[in-house]
DNA sequence: CCTTAATGATTACGCCTGTAATCGTGACGG
DNA sequence: CCGTCACGATTACAGGCGTAATCATTAAGG
């Protein structure tokens, strides 16, 4: 199978279903179709097939590399978690809040999505971030 | 909080572009099809029959009522956009941080998304919800 | 060798989504 | 009255997505 000619850097957009499976091999990179399945056919309900396609997917948009090893393949995130994370959080922080994270920020605390808990945990982070 | 018996709060899905068509209507409820497609259709390239799709969809999500007004429909949203903002920013928060809110600003934090202003933003907002 | 089991490739298929054209009907200007 | 226009309703349709069955190949075991 050849690799797309020159689309490589954004790739097309990620899934859920096909995030699933970005999670195991971020978790643990170089796994088989079967291995990924062992770790999500029972949680969400698939069969291997499936596995197998969203692999596909994943393959053919640049998410994963298929590194040949014997008769099967090794599959290996090719975009880190970090940048993924951060195209959602982009995404969605200027869908809904105008790209102004303390919108967000606000809006959680609003809705109590907010613990005592992470609020104190969010004000370290800030205490340590602005010495 | 827990709801009632069958599930009808969430109601279906709201997809991107429909998610366009109930900012404008939160912003001014009670606008005709045409009125709405003035707001988008230009900015977003649609035509006036996009906008009526996406309306009815609307509306047979449950998301939309609409009240006759002569021969036409003014639109109104049923679900108020800090439900929508709220239920939005928890599937991400879930879906790529563990349910974590200080992981989320964490993240941005790290990858920039906050700028110092963001940030002296929050730690106003933070000081405002813990005196 | 020949069968079998594992594995990737190919094909399928129904639903959702984005985008729109067409149809039927009632209102309005002449 | 009659033609045209403005609406909503109905229908369309391609592409993406979730989910999977089937096909082809090959390694391995008897």
């Amino acid at each position: 199978m050849v690799v797309s000619p020159s689309d490589d850097s954004p790739g097309e957009r990620i899934t859920e279903a096909e995030h699933a499976v970005m999670e195991v091999l971020w978790e643990r990179p170089r796994l088989t179709a079967a291995e990924v399945c062992e770790a999500l056919c029972a949680v969400r309900g698939w069969s291997l097939p499936t596995v197998k396609t969203l692999l596909a997917r994943l393959v053919s948009k640049g998410a994963l590399a298929a590194e040949p090893d014997g008769r099967r393949y090794l599959y290996t995130p090719l975009i880190a978690r970090a940048a993924y994370v951060e195209g959602e959080s982009r995404r969605l922080l200027d869908r809904l809040f105008g790209g102004r994270a303390a919108s967000l920020v606000a809006h959680l605390a609003e809705s109590e999505a907010l613990s005592a808990e992470d609020l104190a945990e969010i004000e370290a982070l800030l205490k340590e971030l602005r010495p």
